[in-house]
RNA sequence: GGCCCCAUAGUCUAGCGGUCUAGGACGUUGGCCUCUCACGCCGAAAUCCCGGGUUCAAGUCCCGGUGGGGUCACCA
């Protein structure tokens, strides 16, 4: 990797706590880690909260906590510290405004203060005429920009695009797969600042990538073509681009980008349902990447060793359940049967779970050996519905609309930032409302979805004890069981 | 739809012009081991998307097609 020693390298792992840890994030973050570690370099978490519609207080912890639970360390960060900080982007909100005056001054951008209901007229428009893509008229570039910076200062709402060059060509070298060309005219201009004073993720990102000195952007294939733009700000800033590498995107059985409606994508499904950290990330490593020779299983320091761009494949990797299975298997029999007793007692079998499940039961076993087979789904993965066929139906309901629901419903769910029972039990009560469904009914379907079972502790401290990821993930299999039922 | 990316078994991949009658792994499947089950071991079925080139020689290079994916927000 002669070619990646220029400058010191220097990379980073960007999330968006809008959400749970995703196993995306958990990816992206170990190839840039391992690579970081090959090269002596130094790897950075920066957190992209400028989206203040979709931050969530909690989500941050979780994503640092999932991260270092895969194993992945950060020279720098929001928790460690450094000295490239802040390394919140809402707290440097000030440099990309500074940035965005030089924008504007060098004339590189304009301030456009077309409403959201102008920018979507403007866009039937594109689609009535099939202009592809649709984009942005310019309509506010061609006010002079005195003027438009007198009706900005006077209060007049506005947000800031850059400019975009009617024609030409913008090219860029992909580290994985050499040059890549993308025409002008099939680039928008970009809004820059938000009328909310928060840059958007192009602005931020370049800005923060040029002052953390980034030396290689290692990112999901999803950025490649949003990278023009990229590209673009660092020249009209008059900077040295980062070298781009664009990592294979993780993918659902039908190929299509790894979504939760059809995986668990939150690393705290694969803790919850007893995937170990190590197992997770080899399994990781091995999505479009080969470590050499026919072997599969690896240590993260051993892949460190080996590693290589050259050794990254771009096809997108299946995520595939199974697999992960047979991978988090093969570090079980690995552990001492002492280490998987630490391992076991850690993951569920300890005080604070004791604790939360007690109350449910305790007046339901009578001897302490109720215990096991009373609570045996709250320690178990994907439960059997099979058992339940006959009574997996709502009356008047059809079973489409049923299974779809109940999609829906999980959905609510998966809104919610917490899942505490009295959360859980309000969003289904309001379900039961808006579909016109029986609560008894609806109810005795999610506790057989969530539990496996027709009889349990109270429904929605028992969701709330199995956990959100779990229930999301049992609740959606049931939906997937109706459909196929006859 | 425009543009971009990708293309070896159902899935993850090795392969970087001849050693490929394509290797490994998951899954599937047959058997062995064995008090059961699992592990383990041995075996099997299953792949180079199609068509043109280039070359003495192509899974490997080039072009076209097809297929899949991504992206077209005041989200990242």
């Amino acid at each position: 990797m002669a070619d990646d020693t220029q400058r010191p390298v220097r990379v980073r792992v960007a999330p968006s706590p809008t959400g749970d840890p995703h196993v995306g994030t958990g990816y992206i973050a170990l190839f840039n880690y391992a690579f970081a570690q090959k090269m002596g370099g130094k790897f950075i978490l920066r957190i992209e909260d400028t989206d203040q519609n979709r931050y969530r207080a909690d989500s941050e912890a979780a994503i640092t906590d999932a991260l270092n639970w895969l194993g992945v360390q950060w020279d720098e960060g929001p928790d460690v510290g450094g000295d490239y900080g802040p390394y919140h982007q809402s707290k440097r909100t000030a440099i990309y405004q500074e940035y965005c005056e030089k924008l504007l001054a060098s004339g590189h951008a304009y301030r456009c203060f077309c409403t959201p209901e102008t920018l979507a007229e403007i866009r039937e428009e594109c689609k009535a005429k099939k202009i592809n893509p649709p984009m942005y008229d310019r309509r506010c570039k061609a006010i002079d920009a005195a003027e438009a910076k007198k009706r900005a200062d006077a209060g007049e709402t506005c947000v800031v695009r850059m400019v975009i060059p009617r024609d030409g060509t913008i090219k860029f070298e992909d580290r994985l797969r050499g040059e890549v060309e993308i025409s002008a005219s099939q680039i928008d201009d970009q809004v820059l600042l938000k009328s909310d004073g928060f840059p958007t993720y192009h602005l931020a990102n370049v800005v923060d990538d040029y002052l953390m000195e980034i030396s290689h952007v290692v990112r999901a294939e999803e950025w490649i073509s949003s990278t023009p733009k990229h590209v673009l700000l660092y020249q009209y800033f008059g900077w040295q681009a980062p070298e781009w590498v664009h990592m294979p995107l993780l993918r659902n059985n039908n190929k299509s980008k790894i979504s939760k409606r059809k995986n668990p994508v939150s690393i705290h499904y694969y803790r919850d349902i007893g995937i170990l950290p190590d197992a997770l990330r080899n399994f990781l490593s091995i999505m479009g990447y080969s470590f050499g020779g026919d072997r599969e299983v690896f240590s993260l320091p051993e892949m460190i060793e080996g590693f290589s761009w050259e050794r990254v494949s771009l096809g997108g990797p299946v995520f595939d359940q199974d697999k992960l299975r047979w991978m988090n298997e093969q570090y079980i029999h690995a552990l001492s049967p002492e280490e998987l007793a630490d391992a076991l007692i850690e993951w569920r079998y300890n005080r604070e779970r004791m604790v939360q499940i007690a109350p449910l039961i305790h007046k339901r076993i009578k001897t302490l050996s109720d215990f096991a087979s009373s609570t045996e789904y709250m320690f178990s993965g994907d439960v059997d519905y099979a058992p339940f066929a006959e009574k997996l139906k709502i009356p008047e309901v059809p079973k489409k609309d049923l299974w779809k629901g109940l999609l829906e419903l999980v959905d609510e769910y998966d809104k919610l930032i917490g899942f505490e029972a009295e959360e859980v039990e309000a969003v289904s009560r309001a379900f039961c409302e808006k579909k016109g469904w029986k609560p008894k009914h609806v109810f005795g379907l999610l506790r057989i979805g969530s539990t496996g079972r027709k009889a349990s502790p109270p429904l929605f401290e028992t969701m709330a004890v199995i956990g959100k990821d779990i229930c999301r993930r049992r609740l959606r299999e049931l939906a997937e069981f109706i459909k196929k039922m006859k």
